[in-house]
Order: C-alpha cells, then sequence, then structure tokens
DNA sequence: TCCCATTAGTCACATTTTTCACATACTGAT
DNA sequence: ATCAGTATGTGAAAAATGTGACTAATGGGA
C-alpha cells in the first residue's frame, strides 16, 4: 500500500467529509424524513435538491462522500438513504444533552420537538437564578425540573452528556461554558453573543440571533440602493 | 498555461462585498460596540481579531472590502471604525421588523435586547392561535399587543416593515411566508425547520435549532472515533 | 530631521467549494 | 439480447475563500 502523497482529494484534507457538506446533511435529513412520512420510497437527486433548495449536482456531490448509495437510473431508495444520512451524523446513537439558562429561550429549546426526535435527549436544565431553580418543564413528554448549576457534576456524572447548550444571559456565558468544559463537555452549542474561549478539542457553534437580522439587513439595503440605481439610469 | 488575464476580482462577481465577510461583519461590529463601551478609542487588527476568533489577515481583507479604514502603524479608530461598519451593514437607519408566532420563541425574540440596540425596532406581534391574541408583550421597554394575522396589513401599511421573523410552528410557516411576502415583505429571518419558497427578490435566512446540533453530533461522533483509532494505532 | 518600530493594505498563492459535463450503470420494453 | 431512456457518480474547470508574506504609511523618539 504506497503512502497516498495527498492525492488532493476532494475530500477533505483531514480525510473526511467536507465542512460544507456536513452543513447540508441536517436538512438532507430533514427532507428525507418528511418523504419516509409520507410513504414515499424511492427520491431522484432532482426532487431531493429541488425541496432543500440545492443544485442537484451539489446534492449529488455531498451523498457521493457518504458512499455510493443510490441506484443508476432509478435514484435512492428513501429509507436507505436516510440511515446512511443519519449514520454519518451520528444520530444512530442517543445524545444526551443539558441546557443551562431556562429563560424564554431556555424553554422553547426545551420544548423544541425536534430534539427528541433525533436522538438528542435533554437530561438536564440548570440555572443560576435561584427562583427558577425547582421550576418543573415538560420535555418531550417527561418533567425536567430546573436544577443549580452545582448539580451539574452529578447529572454529568450520570449521564456523561457531552453536548451543552448555553442559553444564558451574554455575562455569565464563558463561565458556564468554563464549567461545562470542566465536566467534560466537549460540544457547545452557543446562544449568547459572545466568543466563547475554549481549549482546543472542545467544538463551539453559536447562533446568534441579531448576527442574522444583521445580515438580512445588509441584503435588504443592497436591494433598496440597486433599486434606486436602477431607476435613476437611463 | 492558464489563462494569465482574467482580471479574478477580488471583489464579489456582483462588484459587492463577500458573503462569507458581510457574515462576519455583524461579529466585528459586536466587539467594537463592547470595546467602545469600554471606553477603548483605538484598535489594532491583531487585537479585533483575537476578540473575534478571526486571523488578523482575514480581518484586513474583510474590512479593506469596506474601504481604507484605519492608520498604517497605529490601528483603527474604535468609534470611526464601528460607524463605517454600521453603515454598510445598513444599522444606521431603523429597521421595522415584524414577528409572527409569539410562543416561547416569539417571546425570547421579542425580548431580546440585543434587535433594539442595533437598530430594529418591533413593531408587530401577530399569532393565529386565538388564546394570545391580546396578550401585552414588553418589547424594549414598550408594551405591544399580540395582534391576529388579519391585522398584519394595517401594520404593514403604517410602518413599511421589509423583514420578517417567522416562529411559529413548522406547519404554518409556508402559509404565513407567504402572507409576509404579500404584504410587502423582502427579508425574512425563519426558524421554522422548512425551506421557503419565496419569489426571486425575497431573502431568507434559515435558523434551525436541530441542525446545529446534528453538527455538533457529527463532529463529536469523529471525535469518539478519532480517540478509538488512536487507541488501538502503535 | 531622520530613523525605527509598528501596523494597515495588498498581492500571490493555497485551499475549499461549486459547477459543469459526461461516462457509467441500471430498468424496462421490444 | 439489445436498445432507449434515465439518473447516479465523478473528474476537471471555475469560483470563492483563506493564508502568508511583503510593501508602504505613520508616529514617536533620538
Amino acid at each position: 500500500m504506497p503512502q497516498m502523497r495527498t492525492p488532493q482529494a476532494q475530500l477533505n484534507a483531514r480525510g473526511g467529509i467536507p465542512d460544507a457538506t456536513v452543513q447540508r446533511l441536517p436538512m438532507y435529513h430533514r427532507a428525507l424524513v418528511a418523504m419516509a412520512a409520507r410513504g414515499v420510497l424511492l427520491v431522484s437527486s432532482e426532487e431531493l435538491a429541488e425541496t432543500t433548495a440545492v443544485s442537484s449536482a451539489k446534492l449529488r456531490k455531498d451523498l457521493s462522500f457518504l458512499g455510493s448509495y443510490g441506484t443508476r437510473g432509478v435514484g435512492y431508495d428513501v429509507e436507505f438513504l436516510l440511515y446512511q444520512i443519519a449514520r454519518a451524523l451520528g444520530l444512530t446513537q442517543e445524545w444526551p444533552v443539558v441546557i443551562v439558562g431556562v429563560g424564554n429561550l431556555g424553554h422553547a429549546l426545551a420544548g423544541y420537538p425536534g430534539f427528541a426526535s433525533r436522538g438528542f435527549t435533554v437530561v438536564g436544565l440548570f440555572d443560576a437564578d435561584p427562583k427558577r431553580i425547582g421550576e418543573s418543564v415538560v420535555v418531550a413528554g417527561t418533567e425536567l425540573t430546573v436544577q443549580p448549576l452545582s448539580e451539574l457534576h452529578t447529572t454529568m456524572h450520570e449521564t456523561r452528556a457531552s453536548i451543552g447548550v448555553i442559553a444564558t444571559p451574554e455575562n455569565a456565558a464563558q463561565e458556564v461554558c468554563d464549567l461545562l468544559v470542566h465536566h467534560g463537555v466537549t460540544s457547545i452549542l452557543n446562544f449568547a453573543p459572545v466568543i466563547l474561549e475554549v481549549p482546543s478539542g472542545v467544538d463551539v457553534r453559536r447562533v446568534d440571533l441579531a448576527t442574522e437580522l444583521q445580515i438580512l439587513a445588509f441584503h435588504e439595503q443592497r436591494k433598496a440602493q440597486l433599486a434606486l440605481t436602477s431607476t435613476s439610469a437611463s
């Protein structure tokens, strides 16, 4: 077996699935779940691409990174492709998740039906505010009690959760993050508008509501300017 | 010998600011706001890059698309750069925003302090559920009443809002979207896990909580596999 | 005044992502 | 069996994005 001199693979240099592809897989997954629920058995790249708003070429290339799971001249078996994507994403196992910060956003997250149905189980709700501790929240049919952060280590010890969600106010986020990492969390979904400092090996994804609006505002402004110049032009 | 010509502008083919840059501008903006609040007058690309977790070269390149607003050997004037970024993003004007769907997520959005402070004013809260209509929600200090969707046209007529936020359940999203577009909304922030169909000229940004978790799960799984192979390898 | 340390702006190159086009493989009908 | 029709998988080109190194200002101090 020759040393494979940097084959300049279309595969990510690190040997894995390209980042851009990974970011789209959940979309395909969701679309396929919907199709499977409707009883669709077979889907072409063209159809799936249309429902997920990507080009069919991109879709096929994305799927080809997972393997060769389609049939030429026919299309993809919905159930089979669904399973393969789920496996690639790691959705065939249960992921225990802890949520810190149980304000409006935390509640919304806890109650989000898309979690439970995709292998994510909320195993702990934590808050620093004494007024919120003890509150009962219904998560995926069962009741969970909001706990103080001092109880985090117990839950972490029992469930070995590796994913944490931060839905706290801005100023508490870094502290909470440190605590989570200290107790073994290695993936963090951060809703606080802060860049978290984490040791290498810990992944952070940030979702910032204001950022999204600002990007929209940019495009909105561009459209407005475009409209102006096109009317003033001959 | 490749076609040496092709000026291959580093500027986006469409003549504007590259997409990737636009997506980072809000981050710079936020970091600068924080610095300005702390009384910082001057910042180097190195410092700003560090607080926003990008490389300084990337930062300088990003900023260079806006213009030449730094001083060599010195750095960037915080207030001035802040203004320039705000202008580029369109944050120097007020953007009226309507929110449809006032569940937990809608509440969280309405109460999000980052909106008001960045030129976004929530001018309407709408919901289809009769039980929610009439409810008072405090948004940025003032009270807003949740209205039925039938009142959307009034608000749209009075405020000419061009940005809409969809925080409804999945099944209502497309219908609400159509309604918004029909009343003149041209930018939509969609929290429902659906790909919205919109006429060309309308921008949609989707934020999907489950998607973010799935991407984390993927990386988490990869880390787990890596740990396995590295222990089994020599 | 001149020199030096400093730091923005930019150029050329590397990497990643997207797009295009087509060879390949499969089904069903004749 | 063969052919026509269809739709996947993929290699190569093109576009977009990121990186490192260099150039050119700038301000402060000797």
